[in-house]
DNA sequence: ACAATTTCTGACCAATTGGTCAAATGAGAG
DNA sequence: CTCTCATTTGACCAATTGGTCAGAAATTGT
């Protein structure tokens, strides 16, 4: 996925050079500390001595490899929305209804146990008015969704699924399983420590019931 | 609801002074002008001189208001907390189990649309790790959840309601709800230009034949 | 080994920020 | 009117922040 407007601007990136080893370690240990740090400050909140030492480095150094701090951003926001978007880009519109569903379902809610910070960092961009999010909303990410509406609407169509509008569907899925990685603290608050370990078995089976009795016809 | 640990303090809180005209009208032009400035940028993004702005006064004229920023986003966050809390504290353990979910999600929304400052700033808060609400989080909040778990679950073994984990069909009806406020930018962008006024009620309805059928036995 | 280039660092800077303060202004009680 | 207390302000300050830069250190190609 690409950021159109604002530019990265990797090292070398320009220039036609070919990436070095060392290089390739750096960006990575500087993208993988810039996502925590961001996930859980959000932009204006971190700071880049913080984005430095989480990568292991002197702020100058950093600054080597990422002209400013936005492009630091940018460059992590491309990596997690290229995450976020591939389960979506999965379903299939020649599968059965039921087991797509399930199976998107699934994978939103794996993502949000594997990588929460994928998806606090996404959701306080869209918070924030996702200044930087803006034109990929409105052009390849609505895009996908349209072309998944066609594919709900069309089960709704055939009876192989309640009817039920597509984009609040989909709305719906991201929301009840997004919200087990954005809102972990009161989460874990309030599940007590014994509960803590089964919570995402527990939402998995809760979601799967309520969703499929609510969508399958009988 | 009380944030404990941290006080807010404002002008003439400790000493039995009572408030003044002008104090009233001021400090409501402030909490007003705050809620705004702090939904949409955050603590650590909103700065002093904007929240003066938004409160029509210089930035040593709210500070006579309000000790500190952080004094400010408290009270701030204590008024939306008591927003927040109120509509499940309405749940009637006594009423009809179809229709108090229904009345509770109906709220949740509504309050989406009307106030979804209120939904952003705590959101907001959360998600970057709830660093003032803990104490509210493990006491009150999951007192009441509690308490409300077990009116569902009640309800559950009466045969009222399917068989459902409480506290997960709660967070269920929380992001479900607060979804629409707190990815408006997406929502908006994902729908075009004609769905966009009828969000809500389009919403409401997938949301109510969804959660009822799943729901409610036959 | 050695020159060329990449990588790294300490010192530094300008801008922004949260907050203070003395003094000016305004409002209300008698 | 006048005294008192509440309110408001411009000027100011120390700390933090994003970013620069000249040069040191390390790596690489030959």
């Amino acid at each position: 996925m690409d950021l159109g407007e604002a530019k990265p601007e990797e090292l070398g990136e320009a220039l036609g050079r070919k990436p070095t080893r060392i290089q390739l370690r750096n960006q990575e240990r500087i993208l993988d500390g810039a996502l925590t740090v961001f996930a859980s400050n959000g932009f204006r909140g971190a700071t880049v001595d913080q984005l430095a030492k989480a990568a292991g480095m002197t702020k100058p150094n950093l600054l080597y490899y990422y002209r400013s701090k936005k492009d630091l951003y940018i460059a992590v926001l491309e990596l997690v929305l290229a995450r976020w978007l591939d389960p979506l880009e999965r379903l299939d519109p020649d599968g059965d209804p039921a087991e797509q569903i399930l199976t998107y379902m699934r994978a939103k809610l794996a993502m949000s146990k594997e990588r929460p910070e994928d998806s606090r960092l996404y959701a306080n961009e869209i918070l924030n008015g996702a200044p930087l999010l803006g034109e990929v909303l409105t052009g390849h990410l609505k895009e996908l969704v349209e072309q998944k509406a066609i594919v709900i609407r069309h089960w709704c169509k055939t009876g192989k699924l309640n009817p039920v509008d597509p984009h609040h569907l989909i709305f719906m899925l991201w929301a009840t399983t997004q919200h087990y990685a954005d809102f972990e603290v009161q989460i874990s608050a309030l599940l007590g420590e014994e509960k803590r370990d089964t919570t995402y078995a527990d939402a998995q089976s809760t979601l799967e019931r309520v969703l499929m009795t609510g969508l399958l016809p009988r």
